[in-house]
RNA sequence: GCCGCGGUGGCGGAAUUGGCAGACGCGCUGGACUUAGAAUCCAGUCUUGAGAAAGGUGGGAGUUCGACUCUCCCCCGCGGCACCA
């Protein structure tokens, strides 16, 4: 049997027929199984990098299937958003039509490769449809004081003439055109997600089956730090500085403060500073080398005094305050308490202004001469406290207690947890997204749109191309409307979301994606959420991932629905590398799955990319490779035809067990295999496997075999092979005259007795070395077994006349003889 | 700088409650079949060595009867964060 591209068109166009993957979220008869592969952005179409993270999608859901479960594999489209756009200005089309041709040319690629979705829960953000129910959310969140306006620095390029999203810039700059990124001040919408920091914190160790990096990027990405709020009395100022820090044992360390040039008191320090003049040209300067957001790594620490002192409440003495440029505005205080003894970013800053370090923290177990009697550098580590008054002695742990304890008390500082988690910035000036459902209204201010009129449509305009102000702000149709509160004349608002705005809920709406009264049935989405197997990326680890587990949390505070996490388990796949370089468009070096396919087949280039190594890990592609996959199958195809030409030779008898060993390899396979899948998706080890099995069923036919076994070892590798090689799996499967489609059988069942061996080979080695070989029974005794291995001719010799110290025996591998 | 992941043949990679390192595949070498090629089949393929044998999982130490696997130190590569007080 030849593996031609008329297998793959016969059994797609059967799936199609007869809807094989089709799922009735209403009636689920067995348990239900969510197999979900993150949407892509259609802005371009796939080349075989992104195809493994569909494939292995598919492999998963079809072997789930197979193991019993009701399983939905839904796809759609990431549509709205930057990335898409882009694209459609580059190609000189509007957005939508290029998104809809990208979207039925991967729909195509998708269906040529053999995704087992069920297309009718396809689903898009950029349809009204969808981007109505994206508004509702927004205005979920408007209503619970989550969505709110304010006034802050965002990512501008001035090439491009638009914000960028955080992601979309790299070293400082524009992801597009490379100029550099400078920040501008804007009023921007936001979503409260800094409300849920402790919680997304927390809940991440219910995430037990999520990968431990992903859990840990999120978890630096929150960024908690507990410590105190010191007070800092100033003479001329009327409220006292407030400092964070976590470090509060350090406090008798304080030589001086440091404030970011921001601060709120810095206006009132400097005003009657004799080089006031001065110090504002170093603020002008400062800012406009923060603007460059380019200073992370020449960046120099530079600062001014203010001519103010302020009070160190433990110590009473009096410090200056600084302005410095290394303290950020938008964390903590946007001032510290600076312990150059203790911390290096401080102690660099006193060494060039000569400012008094304090040694306060003794390394615990240090050596005198490390003791920075010197002062080289800071000690950054925990230790005992030393000129800290009635501190002195404690360790730092203890001393961080009793001193927050005592600040407490004399009401000088009080306990505080900060996150670097910052809410989240949802508003773009582009085109290309779902409207912001809010107008403005001269009498009644901000005003969101009434749930009646939506979806605010996106407006067609003729120039999207972006200017710095959002294209719809162009459209006089759309901007223009009437107060639903006052009915005068109201503005709406021009900006559009961010599109992980769309994809925080859309796994929601896969089960009921034509749904128009609601976004989501709750009963519906509750029977089948979480999301039991959750694929993807891992560049999405932060952003998307949070903002989802963000979003559901809200959605299950407000009773829309049952849980609080949306993915039970998480699986990242490693990129495909070519030439040493991601595979991409822009770099020259992609594959395209289609030429393979038309080549080769679907199923070769599916194996292949599974069999290229740990899914989680990235691999190399090699084209000569692919050749063994193609091989592989065609000698185990070639097997189906010696089957059906099989004459069995029943004089031959049974040489050398072959009925036993076949069947014993039969079922170490099917547990080896299922052993992979079960585990960490293992699919290159799952493989391999079963091509061992191919080469025994070739030695074990030569030998001579059963039929009936040799039909059985057959049928159990195109079975195994089913999640992997669909299209061949089914034509074998109704060549060996199985009615229907393979993946309405059920998987192999392993015979636990086939998996026990009573003898078997077992290594003897001489002092921990492999000398010798030897079959023995396994119900032998330790000292049977040593009795056996001494006698081996091989090992008398070694020994010779000296005697065996110790004996290690571990059944059925090594016997270990020490002399 | 901090955090995380990784380092095994010519290549992709197997093997970890410590127990025969290199499964499976690619490539390569030799042979069979063939007018020839393709395809297929057989044998070989970690290193040194004719062989016996010895060495070998980034480097160095250690624990152990036994270490790719565990502990400590170091080197290299990749990814994330990057002045978070």
């Amino acid at each position: 049997m030849e593996y031609t591209k008329k297998i793959d068109q016969k059994w797609q166009e059967f799936w199609q027929a007869n809807n094989t993957f089709k799922v009735c979220v209403k009636n689920i008869k067995k348990p239900k199984y969510y197999c979900l592969v993150m949407f892509p952005y259609p802005s371009s179409e796939l080349h075989v990098g992104h195809g493994r993270n569909y494939i292995i999608g598919d492999a998963v859901a079809r072997y789930k299937r197979m193991r019993g479960y009701y399983v939905l594999n839904p796809m759609g489209w990431d549509a709205f958003g930057l990335p898409a756009e882009n694209q459609a200005i580059k190609h000189n089309i509007h957005p939508r039509a290029w998104t809809l041709k990208n979207i039925k040319r991967i729909t195509q690629q998708l269906k040529s490769w053999g995704i087992s979705y069920d297309w009718e829960k396809e689903i898009a953000t950029c349809f009204p449809q969808y981007y109505r129910w994206t508004q509702w959310l927004f205005l979920e969140l408007y209503k619970k004081g989550l969505a709110y306006k304010k006034e802050a620095p965002v990512n501008w390029c001035e090439s491009c003439k638009t914000v960028l999203a955080n992601e979309q810039v790299i070293e400082g700059k524009c992801e597009r055109c490379s100029n550099q990124v400078s920040q501008r001040n804007l009023k921007q919408w936001f979503f409260k997600i800094t409300d849920y920091a402790q919680r997304l914190l927390d809940d991440l160790d219910k995430l037990k089956e999520w990968p431990q990096r992903v859990k840990l990027m999120q978890k630096n990405w929150i960024g908690k730090s507990v410590g105190v709020t010191i007070k800092f009395s100033v003479k001329n100022l009327d409220k006292p500085l407030n400092c964070f820090t976590t470090r509060v044992d350090t406090i008798f360390g304080a030589t001086f403060l440091a404030l970011n040039y921001q601060h709120p008191a810095v206006i009132k320090l400097i005003d009657d500073s004799d080089n006031k003049q001065e110090i504002l040209k170093f603020i002008s300067q400062t800012k406009k080398e923060e603007a460059s957001l380019l200073r992370s790594q020449d960046f120099e620490k530079k600062g001014m005094f203010t001519g103010e002192f302020a009070i160190n409440p433990m110590t009473g003495a009096k410090i200056p305050i600084w302005i410095a440029n290394y303290i950020l505005s938008g964390y903590g205080t946007g001032a510290i308490m600076s312990v150059p003894a203790h911390d290096k970013r401080d102690f660099e800053f006193a060494k060039k202004y000569q400012l008094p370090i304090t040694e306060v923290i003794k390394e615990p177990k240090a050596k005198d001469q490390k003791i920075k009697a010197n002062k080289e550098e800071a000690y950054e580590g925990e230790g005992n406290l030393v000129n800290s008054g009635d501190f002195n002695g404690l360790a730092s742990n203890e001393a961080k207690e009793k001193i927050a304890d005592f600040m407490e008390q004399e009401n000088i500082g009080a306990r505080e947890t900060n996150f670097r988690l910052k809410d989240w910035l949802v508003s773009r000036q582009r085109y290309w997204g779902a409207p912001i459902p809010i107008l403005y209204c001269k009498e009644c201010g901000e005003v969101p749109v009434e749930d009646k009129d939506l979806p605010v449509l996106l407006p067609e305009v003729d120039r999207f191309l972006p200017t710095g102000k959002s294209p719809l702000a162009e459209d006089k149709d759309f901007i223009q409307t009437k107060c639903p509160r006052c009915n005068r004349p109201a503005e709406r608002e021009t900006d559009t979301m961010d599109t992980f705005v769309d994809s925080s809920w859309y796994y929601l709406r896969y089960i009921s994606p034509g749904q128009a009264s609601a976004p989501f049935v709750k009963e519906d989405v509750d029977n089948w959420l979480p999301v039991d197997q959750y694929i993807g990326g891992v560049e999405h680890a932060i952003l998307h991932l949070m903002y989802s587990r963000f979003i559901t949390k809200f959605l299950a505070d407000q009773k829309k629905i049952s849980f609080d996490e949306p993915f039970v388990k998480l699986f990242t796949q490693g990129m495909i590398i070519k030439d040493g370089a991601k595979m991409s468009k822009s770099k020259g070096n992609v594959v395209a799955p289609d030429y393979i396919i038309e080549k080769y087949g679907a199923d070769t280039m599916r194996l292949y990319i599974l069999f290229m190594g740990p899914p989680q890990k990235e691999a190399i592609w090699q084209d000569e490779a692919l050749q063994g996959s193609r091989r592989f199958l065609q000698r185990a195809l070639r097997l189906v035809d010696k089957l059906k030409n099989f004459k069995e030779d029943k004089n031959q008898g049974d040489k050398a067990g072959q009925k036993e060993l076949l069947l014993r390899k039969i079922h170490s396979t099917i547990s080896e295999v299922t052993g992979d899948l079960e585990g960490d998706f293992q699919f290159n080890t799952a493989i391999s496997r079963i091509m061992e099995l191919v080469n025994q069923i070739y030695k074990s036919i030569q030998q001579g075999v059963e039929k009936e076994i040799f039909a059985q070892a057959v049928d159990t590798v195109f079975l195994l092979l089913s999640p992997f090689t669909p299209h061949i799996s089914e034509e074998v499967n109704s060549l060996l005259g199985h009615k229907g489609t393979v993946f309405n059988r059920s998987w192999p069942k392993v015979d636990p007795k086939m998996l026990k061996k009573d003898e078997g080979e077992i290594a003897i080695l001489i002092n921990g070395k492999v000398k010798d070989k030897m079959v023995i029974d396994f119900s032998l005794s330790k000292e049977e077994v040593k009795t056996k291995a001494l006698a081996q001719i091989k090992v008398k010799k070694i020994i010779a006349d000296k005697s065996p110290k110790k004996i290690i025996y571990v059944k059925g591998k090594i016997i270990n003889i020490v002399i």
